[in-house]
DNA sequence: TAGATTGTTAATCGATTAACAATC
DNA sequence: TAGATTGTTAATCGATTAACAATC
């Protein structure tokens, strides 16, 4: 589907391109120029237009781009037509917000199921699953196929499940946690949030601010 | 405190610097040289030497960087030694997993209220705060003078309480709605956190896999 | 002193911006 | 056709890597 290899900083701005399209669209854009969204979103015109051609050619000379196919084309890009389905690692006060929060079928993930350690946790109610025993892990697996992970675990059991996931056959994690995924394996689709280094970066950002 | 205007990308690594040097002396490291922490971080040693030397000269020649001093240095510059006064917006799911999740005061902050609109929510407990109405704000910010804000409310709501803000004198934000406040706003230091975003990416990664 | 490793300059690589010919 | 705007090539800018002299 993409050329060659796209590079990464290309790819972190295609969900906020499908956003603003999306937006665009409900406010009844029906067409619009690298000009006029660049100036929109904030970027330039050529990066849009640099941008957009890694994928194709999705624009029409003299004209510029067509809000909703260009939208459909983003969004086939980020394979958002897909429901790969997905299960969450530790259902405490963070992994149960991120499942309830999120809409998961618009980014192209089902959520089939939940698994805690803690008693008083398991047999709760989370975004419509009943939370399950992380003992009941392998036979989950073999039976649902689950292909992605949302790593929600403190940091003393992160690597060990991690290594569980991935024998049970999870190729794609979205990592809450601070375990090197990408480091230890290669070959595994790491997504990190690592909301610890985000606050401490607020905290350096405040520097312009206790400076003067 | 920092030479003239450090690149965002030497900034985002300055966490994980931090976080690993913090586990280098709880492992019992006195000194490390960028060979060494270049191979524990997945990094090439001369990026090492060249993000460092943004801020300094921390290291001594033959011997390395010794790891105690180098990261209360890279502590200094984050700016962990502050507690900047924190105010969570929103105390929903996603609110109260933040508020509890994390610790702020080593990340440079110190959380001192929480609001929200929902009545059911008002009055409870979260991270030994209890949470007020949105309607005390005013008074609550002229009182205590918080300086950054957490916002976690809905995207219907975002701008409203945003630009409330501002005018109580919020300065910094941890933001978690997809209002971009840095395109209104460019005097205001804004962290985006875009979980959506985030996951749309991990969708895009697995093209990898199906793609074959 | 000899060996190690930094700090720093120079070379390379990649990403962004500018320019413009192609074309709707 | 004339005007607009893309797709794409070339120029610029910035970040990473390599090299090495300085020095502990």
């Amino acid at each position: 589907m993409a050329k060659n290899s796209i590079s990464n900083s290309v790819i972190r701005r295609l969900p906020r391109y499908y956003r603003f399209l999306g937006e665009l669209e409900t406010n009844g854009y029906v067409r619009i120029s690298s000009r006029e969204l660049s100036e929109k979103m904030g970027l330039t015109a050529s990066q849009i237009r640099q941008d957009f051609n890694c994928f194709g050619e999705f624009g029409q000379q003299g004209y510029g781009y067509n809000v909703s196919d260009l939208r459909d084309e983003i969004g086939k890009i980020l394979g958002l037509d897909r429901k790969t389905p997905m299960i969450l690692i530790g259902a405490g006060n963070l992994g149960k917000a991120i499942a309830t929060h999120l809409d998961f079928v618009s980014k192209g993930f089902t959520l089939i199921g939940a698994f805690d350690v803690n008693p008083e946790i398991i047999g709760k109610n989370i975004a419509g699953l009943t939370v399950m025993d992380v003992n009941g892990l392998a036979e989950f697996c073999a039976e649902n196929k689950p292909v992605a992970a949302i790593l929600c675990v403190p940091m003393s059991a992160a690597a060990e499940s991690a290594e569980r996931l991935i024998g049970y056959g999870i190729k794609a994690f979205w990592n809450f946690t601070h375990y090197d995924l990408r480091m230890e394996h290669k070959d595994i689709i790491v997504e990190n949030v690592h909301l610890g280094d985000s606050l401490t970066t607020l905290s350096y950002g405040l520097n312009a601010l206790y400076d003067k």
